[in-house]
DNA sequence: ATGGGCACCTGGCTGC
DNA sequence: TGCAGCCAGGTGCCCA
């Protein structure tokens, strides 16, 4: 392995090279937006942040711009991480996974069945925090961030200034397949790119076509024409539709 | 227990 | 043409 560039969101750990050196890779899965490589003595947990992305190359494709760390695989081929804003990371971890600070905490995946719902109405009864707040704690839901919680708000015509704690049980079954549906479809697209973002191929994903009110500010409501408004929770934008949503 | 705010980082854009 | 300044994203963490 080689690290080029240790100051992703957290540093890499000094030893990490040598700790996963002539590791074989037992299985690859996935917790929230945290990749878990298992190797024979522990598991990596890698995530992309917002710009992050995983190539494989050949060996001797050069390295560029960006390009923090390397892994020999033992096909000749090279694993190599990418990430313009460092907001990505790696860590070690010889313990269950599951146990690691990151993510012990994590609310159940949302394209689980246990994510549903019941799960949503319980778990928003006693926030008065603004609904798209509540949706974008990962305590509470995993996989929603600043994007897909205006998306998932408009689909289920709820009002992002809603507290949490005055969200119906019925809103709380559409909210929940709302967000199963937004997370689906982007998925299945490829994701959301903005600006310059890309996947692992260098290709956009195409979601961004598919988005309601999210960088539509003043823009049509696509349902119902009115123009799209835009305002600022927890230091984010919100875009949303107040004929649709309520 | 809950909520508010900040921090990390860089490319793209705006405006002087 | 160049440059300063602002904004965007995900999410952990510190403090009230």
């Amino acid at each position: 392995m080689i690290v080029r560039d240790r100051r992703l969101r957290w540093p890499i750990a000094p030893t990490f090279e040598a700790t996963v050196r002539h590791q074989v890779i037992r299985s690859v899965d996935r917790r929230a937006k945290y990749l878990l490589i298992r190797l024979e003595t522990g598991t990596v947990i890698l995530h992309l942040g917002m710009s992050g992305s995983l190539r494989l190359v050949d060996a001797e494709t050069p390295y560029q711009t960006h390009d923090h760390w390397d892994i020999a695989l033992g096909s000749g081929r090279i694993l190599r991480f990418h990430d313009p804003r460092r907001f990505g990371s790696l860590h070690w971890t010889e313990e269950d996974p599951a146990q690691h600070t990151l993510l012990k905490k994590l609310a159940p995946e949302p394209l689980s069945d246990e994510f549903n719902g019941e799960y949503l109405f319980t778990v928003t009864r006693k926030r008065a925090l603004a609904i798209k707040l509540v949706i974008m704690n990962s305590q509470l839901v995993v996989g929603v961030g600043n994007i897909y919680a205006s998306e998932a708000l408009f689909r289920a015509r709820i009002s992002p200034r809603r507290a949490g704690r005055r969200i119906t049980r019925a809103e709380a079954v559409k909210l929940s397949k709302a967000i199963k549906d937004v997370l689906g479809a982007a998925i299945k697209i490829g994701g959301t790119t903005l600006r310059d973002y890309v996947n692992a191929d260098g290709a956009p994903g195409y979601f961004r076509q598919k988005l309601f009110v999210y960088e539509r500010a003043q823009q049509p409501c696509r349902v119902c024409k009115s123009p799209v408004k835009q305002f600022t929770q927890g230091q984010r934008s919100t875009y949303w539709c107040s004929t649709c949503q309520r």
